[in-house]
DNA sequence: CCAATTATTATGTATGGACATATTGATATA
DNA sequence: TATATCAATATGTCCATACATAATAATTGG
């Protein structure tokens, strides 16, 4: 019945516990596939209860840090699959945030079935027709995104009737749509003359692609394509961990 | 006292209530910003514990799904600052896994003072050497991608007498340094003709270039930039929320 | 009327005790 | 020997209860 407060001041139980462990594996005390203590002697070792020590095991595990399965016990895990969380902003939030004043154009606004490529994508039957726009977006006058969108009407109809004369189709999804699913693909690519054009680039010059699938429950909504001038556009992660 | 396996057969109760709480917000019965029910009420109409409810809402804030706030409550997050796992398999391990065979090749290794590009990303004094290695990985015989990677060797002077002639510095770092937090930042560019010839590419060429630095505790590590055939690579990330 | 203080409230965490479940390893059986 | 059964074990989850903490709302004093 002894209650923490004892070790150190405000840190909770489980954090010291999650930490310590943490600092072990970084400091190569505890090296890849190592053992780790069980729960109860972990718990017994830090005097804390054994769910106490089960959450600090369980969040490494969610991190990625080790590995549990019943029975055998925790290890650390093999550092290969790494992953890493990009956060993927808002482009008005994102523009304005590096201190450039957002504007918005829309190109081309139109409902047409779709090419073989992007029909796949949306998983439409052939002749489907879909909303497709096209607009830049600006930081401080220059051209920093390219977005090539198409809309599955079936999914949302409204989206036929919005404007999109002031507001980024994805705002308005974001709005509209209630919640989604999403897969992204990243890549390089040549800027064809008319990408080229509308991002204020060369023929030829390298830009950075973000394509991105939506769904909701079951029904594709949407597949965007967008496209960023390669000479400054940066994609960034920074992970530190705890 | 009352335990649970009546409702549902082998689901748990605390990933009931988060799936009833995700299928409402999916839905749109529960749009960005609304308030959801108290941890107390939630417990009373799962007839679960208040921990249980807790729990639930505790992992939906993980995710990013909800936001929570003392006193306030909980809200369904604005979807604005979404973010994906990207996950960044071992080279090797990604080119097998697409059904290639991988081959590595080393270009170059020597011990200079870097670039102060490079000097300021690993923190080293002026006139600090450090390894330098380029290598180029296979997958088919097909450049995959081209490695360019500076180490540290105060952090780890062990890499001095490494050979990387059968293994790529990567899977050397991984098993020799304890454990590492990660930055990454993802960017397009036009190859220049050296990297161009590597890649099997022509000069101009879209290029994608994946750039990290590692550290451990205090030090950096290793700064890396990865460049791949913007033609070919793509990376991706598919999230299926539960 | 504004500022400082004090309730109130919803989330955050800890505990001991209990049962559930997967997996391993030993044992018994065909 | 191969296979089925069962015990042991570590993780996984649940509960009731308790106290901690942050932020808002209400109250009080100047």
């Amino acid at each position: 019945m002894t209650i923490n407060k004892s070790d150190k001041p405000g840190i909770s139980p489980y954090l010291q516990v999650k930490q310590a462990i943490l600092q072990q594996i970084r400091g190569g005390e505890l090296k890849p596939g190592d053992l780790i203590s069980g729960e109860e002697e972990l718990a017994l070792h830090f005097k804390c209860a054994r769910v106490t020590a089960h959450r600090a095991l369980r969040e490494l595990a969610e991190e990625g840090v080790v590995v549990r399965k019943r029975k055998s016990g925790t290890r650390v895990a093999a550092p290969s699959a790494r992953s890493t969380r990009f956060s993927i902003p808002l482009i008005d939030v994102e523009i304005r945030s590096a201190g450039h004043e957002y504007s918005y154009s829309l190109v081309k606004k139109s409902i047409i079935a779709p090419p073989d490529i992007v029909r796949v994508k949306l998983d439409l039957k052939r002749d489907t027709e879909a909303l497709h726009i096209q607009c830049v977006h600006y930081a401080s006058s220059q051209p920093y995104q390219f977005e090539d969108r198409w809309i599955n009407l079936a999914a949302t109809p409204n989206a036929a009737k919005a404007a999109f004369d002031n507001e980024g189709p994805n705002a308005w999804l974001l709005r509209e749509v209630p919640w989604s699913d999403a897969e992204h693909i990243l890549y390089a690519e040549n800027a064809p003359e008319d990408r080229a054009r509308l991002l204020d680039l060369t023929r030829g010059d390298a830009v950075f692609v973000l394509e991105r699938r939506t769904w909701t429950a079951d029904q594709t909504v949407t597949f965007v394509r967008l496209f960023h001038p390669g000479s400054t556009f940066r994609m960034r992660a920074s992970r530190v961990g705890l």
